[in-house]
DNA sequence: GCGAAGTGATTGACTGGTTAGTCAATCACT
DNA sequence: AGTGATTGACTAACCAGTCAATCACTTCGC
């Protein structure tokens, strides 16, 4: 059964395998994206999905559920795709390159995801469900990045620092370059914590 | 006229100078925080200040304008704290450095905007005035900084680039802070951007 | 082959409950 | 007597979730 299992009645496997719930999934997450939380109902996804409200219910059972299932559907995307930078590259500091670039990158998932996260945070921030699966999300990020500190400076304690601050950093980055309140060219963006990064080594790393 | 008219009927100051309007906008505050923009009900809101529903009518017109001027209350809150971090310290240095220990502060401020900030910025995500008001914000942040900045790198450019990258750093320090998602601990948090700042400043200041 | 019975997908009208906003009435104060 | 603050019952709209009915498709006995 799968860890991330939402409804009692299918596994996210199953239901992403199939077409309707899928059609479903991408639907809300359009809809949360374009219209916040607060504004969305059933009706709004039913329709742009041509379907009507009722299969919602027989899919996910609460609107609570496919919510849940939309941020999970967007995590699990995104955890593709670092594992994808694990799988090409194979020099640590060219993974935490990649990394970087990974996240202003103009993929589907990007597209969608610069809508939704924000929607997420907000959700967590009060409901411990969304939370526990947000702060999963973030750790196994830091997790990401230890590992191939780990490979670049000596000391763990240092390493587990370094992860700390070019996690945030990329959060930072990323955030204000969603609400172009910084330079907002992603070229730039990347070049602000690829400088970031070498900082970070240079200080941490004895040679 | 205030800078931030936002009903027909009153200015901010006008309206914060009364009694029964504050209670309205903190009682607000306290609802978004604890059960999100979703959950947040007229009646909720009356019921904690121990008023009735057609009151917030009267002084906000709309729900709409209500939360608008609790963001609105809470920004200028912050702006407020930062004009006295520039008058009370008079090295930028230190200026730079009062302003970070500000955001992990435990006044009364920074407990409530802990479960606010979040909502703002899902809601700045689909909300066009809501957005200007949080780009605003940032906006004058990244002013302040950079000022500091000036007056210790010699190329404004440079110093743009440090502001930016502070700006980020504290944001993203924060979010993860808030998360509980990073070693939570304030201290922790406010040595990790000092160093941070310290390193800006080694990498961009020419002696 | 073929009809019957079964199975799950899908519909959309309907319901019970909730909400923002209205307004006539009352209250407190001048 | 007048003025603005405040009340709370009321309304029109909306929404999540239900459910009986229909549809598309398979299985199986003969």
């Amino acid at each position: 059964m799968s860890e991330h299992q939402f409804s009692g009645r299918f596994t996210f496997e199953e239901l992403t395998k199939e077409e309707t719930p899928l059609r479903i999934l991408q639907s809300t997450m359009h809809e949360m994206g374009s219209n916040g939380l607060t504004n969305l109902t059933t009706k709004n996804i039913s329709q742009r999905a041509n379907l009507s409200t009722g299969i919602i219910h027989h899919y996910f059972d609460t609107k609570d559920n496919l919510v849940y299932a939309a941020y999970v559907y967007l995590v699990k995307d995104l955890h593709q795709c670092s594992l994808e930078v694990g799988r090409t590259e194979n020099d640590p500091k060219k993974r935490l390159l990649a990394m970087i670039r990974m996240n202003f990158s103009a993929t589907h998932i990007s597209q969608e995801a610069r809508n939704i996260w924000p929607q997420f945070w907000a959700h967590a921030a009060y409901d411990a469900r969304i939370e526990r699966l947000l702060r999963a999300y973030y750790s196994r990020c830091h997790s990401n990045l230890t590992y191939n500190f780990r490979q670049l400076i000596s000391d763990p304690q240092n390493a587990k620092m370094a992860a700390n601050m070019l996690l945030a950093s990329i959060h930072g980055v990323w955030f204000f370059h969603r609400f172009n309140a910084i330079p907002s060219e992603p070229e730039q963006a990347i070049a602000m914590l690829v400088a970031q990064l070498e900082s970070l080594l240079a200080t941490y790393q004895e040679h």
